[in-house]
DNA sequence: CGACAGTTTGATGTGTTTCAATGGCCGTGG
DNA sequence: CCACGGCCATTGAAACACATCAAACTGTCG
């Protein structure tokens, strides 16, 4: 039943690391204890949430583990949407391809996040381990039963979604009409914010992914990226001590540039 | 209660336009009844079509029918979200502005499509009429009770959400990576396949919004926009009866284009 | 120490924007 | 009825911002 899925899994978390990190909340994969949620450290952020210490059980015959090391991939644009996931450890983007390879990606997920809204027919970007990931999987035919049980997961769920949405709705807007300079102030600026909600230093701010991810998330290419971050570093909106770490020094400016209302340079 | 924040609308409605249309499945103003709701032609379309009809009833309660007349704007972004919107006629595009005036329209809308999703904290974009529009108006704080006793609007409204989600991650693609040429031939394909699934005509497919507003739904000026036009009708791809009329005549090369993995020319 | 991947910087090209002008349509008013 | 003005769409010419091509630099790992 819920075993049935997860040979893919087990499949990529074996694949060609033995290193792979040992999951600290979850099992590596299999299932669950509530244990395991109850020390799960991103619990308030999820649709676990949802639920009282005593209602976990319910989760405890559902959730699976998994564990995927960097660069492997969840899952697959247009593969069927048979489960949720959520991210209780590491990075990952979503991502999805132009025939001739052009890439974009749709965001950035960090512990905390759920992996798997936006379906139509099946899930409509891959979702690909930026570092070694771990997450927890709650299978889609058990989740409507689920739901039953505790309306409030649904309405979480929703509630998720809407935000989602919201945050897509702010990209459009960056994609479609803001410069270089400008969506990389917005970027870090994103970034400083999630990290802060999540509970992880916001001010040197650590980037997990590459100048190249970086480029595909913004819609430019890695070059303009970095000339972009060169240019925030020599007018000292930033320092960059080293590539994955930023500084926010002039945060007034950066708000500037990111809201669009500037003097265009 | 219910009858609160209908001012603000009653005074759109009847802003400077004495011959505002009269809503035909819904009053102009004020609360709907029954028989409005089962004459609704987009009524399979909407969150309504959870209920039996003699369940309408309960809607008769919250809904309000709205009229908005062309180039009126229903919410502004930020405004507090109090309601969920149906357009039951006409056309509405939701728009977000940067600082010095770049506008970037995060979508159309058109008959049977829900307006005021992606709420974050207030609506995250404005609504405006693109031509004579008419909406049902959803209280948020009739909705809870509303799903409470039907659950299933509450799941046709999470399905929403999550196609809404897949759309805008289209879009997000499209903005980030696909020339002018991709974009119009996708914006096309994708008008023409919205108006089949809601009964209009979809081959010569009438486009209601101006190039101006496709500009800025594409990420491109209305320059580029019409010059895009221009060369799809010299390739033969498309005529332009009129400007609002497009015939798509080589559909096998317009999805060549908007699937991006065409040899560039 | 050398190979490699990622980042940065430089030089050049080009596609889209910007600026400018023309034409069509429609409503208004002479 | 036609003239006029405004709005929208289209087309042309020029400028420029970002992409492309190319090379140097950095840190890491074998």
């Amino acid at each position: 039943m819920a075993t049935k899925a997860i040979p893919t899994i087990v499949q990529l978390t074996g694949a060609g690391v033995s290193g792979a990190p040992v999951c600290r909340p979850c099992a590596p994969s299999g299932p669950r204890s509530v244990k395991d949620c109850l020390a799960c450290e991103v619990r308030h952020l999820a649709l676990c949430a949802a639920l009282k210490p005593d209602e976990l059980l319910s989760l405890e015959r559902i959730v699976v583990g998994v564990a995927l090391p960097a660069g492997k991939t969840l899952f697959s644009e247009g593969d069927k949407a048979d489960a949720l996931y959520h991210l209780t450890d590491g990075t990952m983007r979503l991502v999805k391809l132009l025939g001739d390879g052009r890439r974009q990606i749709m965001g950035f997920a960090f512990a905390g996040d759920l992996i798997g809204l936006g379906v139509r027919d099946g899930f409509s970007s891959s979702a690909e381990a930026v570092d070694d990931a771990r997450l927890c999987r709650f299978p889609l035919k058990d989740l409507g039963r689920l739901f039953r049980s505790f309306p409030e997961m649904e309405r979480r769920l929703l509630d998720t979604a809407q935000r989602r949405l919201a945050s897509a709705q702010d990209q459009m807007l960056l994609l479609g009409r803001k410069s270089p300079m400008e969506k990389l102030a917005s970027f870090l600026l994103d970034a400083s914010a999630r990290a802060r909600t999540a509970g992880r230093p916001d001010n040197p701010v650590v980037l997990a992914m590459s100048r190249g991810d970086i480029a595909d998330f913004l819609g430019l290419t890695v070059e303009t990226v970095s000339r972009s971050f060169s240019r925030l570093k020599a007018d000292k909106v930033i320092t960059l001590p080293e590539p994955t770490l930023v500084r926010l020094v002039d945060l007034d400016r950066l708000e500037e540039l990111a809201a669009g209302d500037n003097d265009n340079d």
